[in-house]
DNA sequence: CGGAGAAATTTCAAGCTTAAAATTGTTTTG
DNA sequence: CAAAACAATTTTAAGCTTGAAATTTCTCCG
């Protein structure tokens, strides 16, 4: 496919912007750069998985469920959750029925709509989840620790510009 | 992990001149950081997870596999392949399995060796692959459009740092 | 030779994940 | 008011993933 000039003459049937749209772009510069980044997201997701395991027999689910009902004091809907974690409803069904069954969560139906569920940390589960997260930022600091302060700010900007890009491209091309 | 990466303003105070804010234990930065980085990784990830299911009816673990023996036109030992992938063994063992029934691949016992299994594209698999490879790289090239290439290669640049520093920090002893 | 140990792979049990269908409950409308 | 539409959640079926245990096959050393 490399080093190919088969493409390099089309039908003249063919405008301008359709050949274009039809060429082989050059894509590999975008590929290397998503493989690596990637490889990086990967790399540090499943230390922190394994960590998770070791240290305190829990998963990376479980542990982002908790985190999100942190700053929730009242608790917050199933499907709240779901959205904000960008996970299937009927993912969140099994969590939460595991973590009742751990004592971590709470679970209420609400009285004036009984289709809704409200979950929330019990106090173990709260004590439990910011003993894990105190260990989680330690890992993450020490994984990134490499990383000059500049260099991190770098990062955080870039990764803002490529999160819009991608967004406007779900957004238009769905 | 996956979330809503409430940060979505790059963070001034991240640079060398106020180092005053980094507390010993203020590891907020590297979290927000990673936050940042899962997200463009998830939503990447999902949506050609999404695309691979609707086009040709696959999954990212087999395109994933394929396209490790793209470049091995002798095939490969399933170890090796394992290794690169950074999975486990016997998850190979179970998308070797699909992939043989499906024709994608052919597989065979090392006559030296009767412990190692080889596994190759068939030609089937490989056009297969070629067709899912094209599309792929267009998907990817379309959610990293917005992404200006001076952009691309600074976050190239740092993604390398990154992954530098992740794989120092496992190497000593995590 | 023959057994200990190592290596490659598979099996197993458990958990995560999803899309689609089903269920349950509420709201809107004819 | 009932029926239809809509909403929140659960169920289901299929697939992915892992760590640990088991299996098969080699290799090495005495």
């Amino acid at each position: 496919m490399t080093g190919d000039d088969t493409f390099d003459i089309a039908p003249d049937w063919v405008d301008g912007e359709t050949k274009a749209l039809e060429a082989p772009h050059d894509h590999r510069a975008e590929l290397r750069l998503w493989l690596r980044l990637l490889t990086c997201s990967t790399l540090v997701e499943s230390e922190v998985r394994r960590r998770l395991r070791e240290e305190f027999d829990s998963t990376l689910p479980r542990f982002d469920l908790m985190a999100q009902l942190e700053r929730a004091p009242d608790g917050m809907v199933l499907g709240e959750v779901s959205k904000r974690m960008m996970v299937s409803p009927g993912n969140i069904t099994v969590l939460v029925e595991r973590l009742t069954e751990s004592g971590h969560l709470s679970r209420t139906t609400l009285p004036t709509d009984r289709r809704v569920q409200i979950i929330a940390l019990t106090p173990f589960g709260r004590a439990e989840f910011e003993k894990m997260a105190a260990r989680h930022a330690d890992w993450i600091s020490d994984l990134f620790a490499g990383l000059a302060p500049a260099d991190g700010g770098v990062l955080m900007d870039e990764l803002a510009k490529l999160k819009r890009s991608v967004i406007a491209s779900l957004a238009k091309g769905g």
